[in-house]
DNA sequence: ATGGTAGTCTAACTA
């Protein structure tokens, strides 16, 4: 079972490249961010088409998720419980056993801003939501655009993205380490301790074709299904193609 | 270095 998440910056504009990649991805469930269409804008037709089952949670604009599946989608879940939020960034549900909870983390704009306290509260609030869905759902896996590069490797510039620098400060690399403490990992550092692998590549300035990036889409698996994880990985190729997301596709094997 | 690009929507915000 291949399970993956891409921040696809508008799936009106990326559909065509989201049913390329179904294609020659072949993910069994993909997990979208940043879909930016209201509900009844929602291509649902064309993603059934493609072999996929669909639950979304959008708005106008801004945010928006989704999960696609080629099996049946149970118990889905709609933004964080018990955490009042107009921004559409938090989905959950259950496919073949395994509870999915696809994630647009707050992006927090700028260190001790408005939205960077958002970005807090709202891993917090992420944080006591998962705790509760791991007592119920020991196979389970967090995915999503976590807007936060887990390590120094995961940047392409530290001095740049530092302890002060929105991604990377310490307060959000210390929000990530509590959600992990949870008993969750890192999927992507199973299989590699290299640095240099990244997810998203700024549009300005050349980001991608000089590979200024950060790796900040993330799959954390729960100690259950780490055991069964044979493979996890970044998918470049889109992001090479004509009008592309600025985000690439991560996904994880499971046996 | 306070720029640069993309998406939404056509002014200004978000990333």
């Amino acid at each position: 079972m291949k399970i993956a998440s891409w921040n696809v910056n508008s799936l009106n504009v990326r559909l065509p490249h989201l049913l390329e990649w179904l294609k020659i991805g072949n993910p069994d469930v993909l997990v979208l961010q940043e879909t930016k269409l209201e509900d009844h804008k929602f291509p649902q037709a064309e993603i059934e088409a493609a072999g996929y089952r669909v639950a979304f949670d959008g708005q106008k604009t801004y945010n928006g998720v989704a999960i696609l599946s080629r099996q049946d989608i149970a118990d889905v879940q709609k933004g964080i419980p018990g955490f009042a939020d107009e921004q559409k960034r938090a989905l959950a549900a259950t496919v073949g056993g395994v509870r999915i909870i696809d994630l647009y983390v707050v992006n927090g704009q700028a260190v001790g801003s408005e939205k960077y306290d958002y970005k807090l509260r709202w891993l917090e609030a992420v944080t006591d939501w998962v705790r509760d869905e791991l007592t119920r759902h020991p196979q389970l896996v967090v995915l999503g655009d976590f807007n936060i590069a887990p390590d120094e490797r995961d940047v392409h510039d530290a001095a740049l993205w530092n302890d002060d620098s929105i991604l990377t400060s310490t307060a959000e690399r210390a929000a990530l380490k509590r959600l992990l403490a949870l008993g969750l990992f890192d999927s992507f550092r199973l299989h590699s301790e290299e640095a240099g692998h990244f997810s998203w590549w700024d549009y300005r300035m050349g980001g991608f074709r000089r590979n200024l990036g950060l790796r900040i889409d993330l799959v954390l698996v729960s100690e259950a299904l780490k055991a069964r994880t044979k493979a996890s990985g970044i998918e470049r190729e889109p992001r090479t193609w004509e009008r592309p997301s600025d985000h690439a596709p991560v996904w994880i094997e499971i046996e």
